[in-house]
DNA sequence: ACTTAATCCGAGTAATTGCTCAGGTCTACT
DNA sequence: AGTAGACCTGAGCAATTACTCGGATTAAGT
């Protein structure tokens, strides 16, 4: 029946029904991609399920056909970004950990390897993380922060270095969540007066220091 | 014309008409707590002009009277929000300034003062930064990311110490940017395990450290 | 008391939009 | 060829909701 009923936040953001023959798998993906490019060009608010459909050049019914309702397609598209997002951070920390000159270049590597994939991305992060509700409530969106705090806590055991705090386990976690909320600041609202290049250089001085 | 009109994101955000007799000014504050609270309890998409002047105890004329539309309203309640905030925070730096013990003691009392308020209005404002899409139209908004730049450059000068790193300008701004977000993830995104006090004393560390 | 303007009312309207359903078409498999 | 089921269609329903407008009520100024 027509629209959400009431309170819709708690709608399953699961699939309704998996393609398996690869037409619908194509479907899907046309879905997927629709979603997230109007979702970047209009906002949230902006994506309805008809221009979805149309967008993916295919008609509501299909739309329905695999997910139970907008939002769960709306998580599905943001849910395969994510996990894009997730798989380049921990790539850039593996080959981060073999580079030579520790900590500073591995620090400078990895700082990089996050700000690009987040800038490949940036309007869709943006909006998302600005303007969908329930984006939280993605799993792969709590992943991510999780998978970086593991990468931080591996990553400072393999260089065999600790902070010189107090506690181990609350610095990391806190410069951790620093630098990564220092990255999206700088990337997805881009800040006017200073250089992108300026910030990567302060930012890996700081955290030097720091180790 | 029922429904905003396509693109509603430019709607001006600025007010109508100014209430000048003493029950119209109460009415608008009535209206102002109330679409406060409902973007609170229910979220973004909750908030309905109807709903709004219901719980205002107003009728739908009225709220139109005093705003040209439904997201004037919202960006008024966070304004006047907003720049409390500000005014808390302009205060917190001002005694901070006063204590011995420096910078220690200031930066401690400082990050207290921003914590306690932003946690006074937790909710509302994580709700206002996840789903208010033109959160950052709201000048107020604006204003207090920059209000916090110039505080931050001012205590910098008042303190007469400065960041050992090449640049004061970009290093006191990127400071600045990360202890701001790393509030705001303690406070508006609750970390799970481990506790507020313990992040206290460990940004205040962190930010002594780099002093 | 009279006028004028400010303030308030609230039923109604026009547009929007999530989603269904009754049926079509295509594919895989026997 | 036949059939089961996967896949797709799209007109239309039902609910929602921002906003208008004609008029009532209250306050201010004289």
């Amino acid at each position: 029946m027509a629209r959400p009923t009431k309170k819709a936040y708690l709608a399953d953001l699961t699939a309704k029904k998996n393609p398996s023959q690869p037409r619908a798998k194509a479907t899907v993906t046309a879905m997927l991609d629709a979603a997230a490019q109007i979702l970047e060009r209009e906002g949230y608010n902006g994506v309805t399920t008809n221009h979805v459909a149309e967008a993916a050049g295919v008609s509501i019914g299909s739309l329905y056909e695999y997910f139970p309702n907008k939002q769960s397609i709306i998580a599905a598209a943001l849910a395969r970004e994510l996990g894009e997002i997730a798989n380049e951070v921990k790539a850039s920390m593996r080959t981060a950990l073999a580079l030579p000159d520790q900590p500073r270049g591995g620090i400078d590597h990895w700082m990089r390897g996050m700000m690009s994939a987040l800038e490949k991305r940036g309007k869709l992060l943006r909006v998302a993380m600005r303007e969908v509700p329930f984006f939280w409530d993605i799993p792969e969106a709590r992943d991510l922060s999780e998978t970086l705090q593991h990468i931080a806590a591996e990553g400072r055991q393999k260089s065999e270095r600790v902070l010189h705090f107090e506690d181990p386990e609350a610095d990391t976690y806190l410069l951790m969540t620093m630098c990564w909320a220092a990255i999206q600041q700088t990337v997805l609202y881009r800040p006017t007066h200073i250089s992108r290049e300026r910030l990567t250089r302060t930012l890996v001085d700081m955290v030097t220091k720091l180790l």
